[in-house]
RNA sequence: UGGGAUGUCGCCAAGUGGUAAGGCACCAGACUUUGACUCUGGCAUUCGUAGGUUCGAAUCCUGCCAUCCCAG
C-alpha cells in the first residue's frame, strides 16, 4: 500500500519536531520544512539557529528537509496588515494571519506543488471529520489548545492538515524530544510576536513602516488631559501598564481616537462591554450558519469563554451574557460548542 | 511686608513621643506562538533643612528654606 506523503512544517522547535516524529512512527512518507519568514536573524521564529536546530531533527529522522522563502508573502500577508491595522487604531493578531495566509496557505499550495497530501504542523488542536465537514476541536490538553489561532482554517485546508500533538499533553511532548534525543529538546516555547525583537512590536512597526506616530493626549471620559502618550501605536484597548500616570485608581485605556491623537482612560470597570460586532467570518462548523445561536465566545488567545447568543446578518453580532473587559477591535472572537470550534472573526 | 496654612518614596496619603501603613506609578519574575489582562515579588535606615529637648522624635521646641492662601 502507498505510503501518504506528508510537509511537516518545522519551526526547529520542540512540538514540530515530535510532531514529525509521531508521522513518521505512524507510517507516512514525511518531508520537513522550515518557512523562513522574515530577513535579518533577530526575532523569535526561523532565524540560522533555529533552521539548524530543524534540520538536524529531520537528518536524525532521516527526513528530507528544505527551507521555503516565503518572506515575501509573510511581509504582504502578515507584516503590512499588522502595521496598517496598528496605523488605523485596531490590535491585529500577527498569528492568526500567518496561519490563515501563510501555513495553511502558501505552505500547503507548496505542499501540492511537491505532491504530498498533507501538510502538518506542531498545533495543539484536532480536526475531526464528521457529518460531511471536517470540524476543527480543541486539543486535549487544554492548557496548551492552539484552536483560537486556527479558527480561519477552510475545509478544504482542514481536509488537508494533520495535527499530530491534539491528542498529546506538553509534557509528554517533552518527554518524547528528550527520549529521542532532539537538540531542541529543552528550547524554551516560543513568546512574543515573532518578528519583534525584544517583543518591541512598536519599535518593528516603526521600522516597517518608516512611519513616526506622534505624541498626543491621554484623555478622560470628560475631555480633561490626564497626560502625554508615546504615540497611539504603543497602547491597545485595556492596557493598563506603562501609562505613566498615578491616580487614586489603576488606569486603563478605555479608547484609541486615530481622529484627534487621543487615547482615553478610565477605570476597569469602564472596559465592560456586552456585545459588539464581528466580520470577516469563517465558519467551520456550518456551511451556512443557522440565523441565531448559543455558544461560549473567546475575544483572546487563551482567555476565557463566555456564554453568549450570536446573530448573524451582514455582520456577526455578538451578545455575552454577561459584559467583558476590553473587547478589543482588530482581535479575533472565536466560537466554542463544547471542544468545537464553531467559527470565528475579527472584532469590528 | 504683615496674618494664616503646609512641607512623609515619582504622585496621593496614614502616622501627634517608641522606632515609617496603604493606593497609584515604576521595576523584576511568572503566565503567553498576538496585543493585553492577571498573579507573585521588589520599591523611604528615612519623614524640607539646621539645631535643641528626651532613654527614645516624622511626631515636642527654635532658627532657616520652600510652597499655598488671605490681607495690603
Amino acid at each position: 500500500m502507498k505510503r501518504e506523503k506528508v510537509l511537516v512544517a518545522m519551526s526547529g522547535g520542540v512540538d514540530s519536531s515530535v510532531a514529525a516524529w509521531l508521522l513518521r512512527e505512524r507510517g507516512y512518507d514525511c518531508i520537513g520544512a522550515t518557512m523562513k519568514l522574515f530577513h535579518g536573524d533577530n526575532g523569535s521564529c526561523c532565524s540560522l539557529a533555529d533552521v539548524e536546530d530543524a534540520r538536524a531533527v529531520a537528518f536524525k529522522l532521516k527526513m528530507p528537509y528544505f527551507v521555503f522563502n516565503f518572506t515575501q508573502t509573510f511581509e504582504t500577508e502578515v507584516l503590512s496588515r499588522f502595521v496598517s491595522q496598528y496605523a488605523c487604531g485596531a490590535t491585529p493578531n500577527p498569528c492568526i494571519d500567518c496561519n490563515r495566509y501563510v501555513k495553511f496557505d502558501r505552505f500547503l499550495h507548496r505542499a501540492r506543488e511537491l505532491q504530498q497530501d498533507f501538510i502538518a504542523t506542531g498545533h495543539y488542536a484536532r480536526i475531526e471529520r464528521s457529518g460531511g465537514r471536517y470540524l476543527l476541536k480543541k486539543a486535549t490538553d487544554a492548557s496548551k489548545d492552539q484552536s483560537y489561532v486556527l479558527y480561519a482554517m477552510t475545509q478544504e485546508q482542514l481536509a488537508s492538515t494533520l495535527f499530530p500533538l491534539g491528542e498529546l499533553a506538553k509534557i509528554q511532548t517533552r518527554e518524547i524530544a528528550q527520549r529521542e534525543g532532539f537538540v531542541n529538546a529543552k528550547k524554551r516555547d516560543s513568546q512574543d510576536i515573532c518578528f519583534a525583537p525584544d517583543g518591541d512590536y512598536a519599535a518593528a512597526i516603526e521600522a516597517l513602516s518608516g512611519s513616526c506616530y506622534p505624541q498626543g493626549n491621554f484623555v478622560d471620559r470628560d475631555g480633561r488631559v490626564l497626560g502625554v502618550h508615546k504615540g497611539l501605536i504603543r497602547y491597545t484597548v485595556g492596557q493598563r501598564k506603562g501609562l505613566g500616570i498615578s491616580a487614586a485608581q489603576p488606569l486603563y485605556v478605555l479608547e484609541k481616537r486615530s481622529a484627534d491623537n487621543t487615547i482615553v482612560l478610565g477605570r476597569r470597570e469602564e472596559l465592560l462591554c456586552s456585545e459588539f460586532d464581528a466580520a470577516d467570518f469563517n465558519w467551520i462548523r456550518y456551511e451556512v450558519p443557522p440565523p441565531v445561536l448559543r455558544v461560549k465566545a473567546c475575544i483572546r488567545y487563551r482567555g476565557s469563554e463566555q456564554w453568549a447568543t450570536v446573530t448573524c446578518k451582514d455582520t456577526v453580532h455578538i451578545a455575552f451574557d454577561e459584559p467583558q473587559a476590553a473587547v478589543s477591535k482588530g482581535q479575533a472572537v472565536v466560537l466554542y460548542d463544547g471542544e468545537y470550534v464553531v467559527g470565528g472573526g475579527t472584532i469590528l
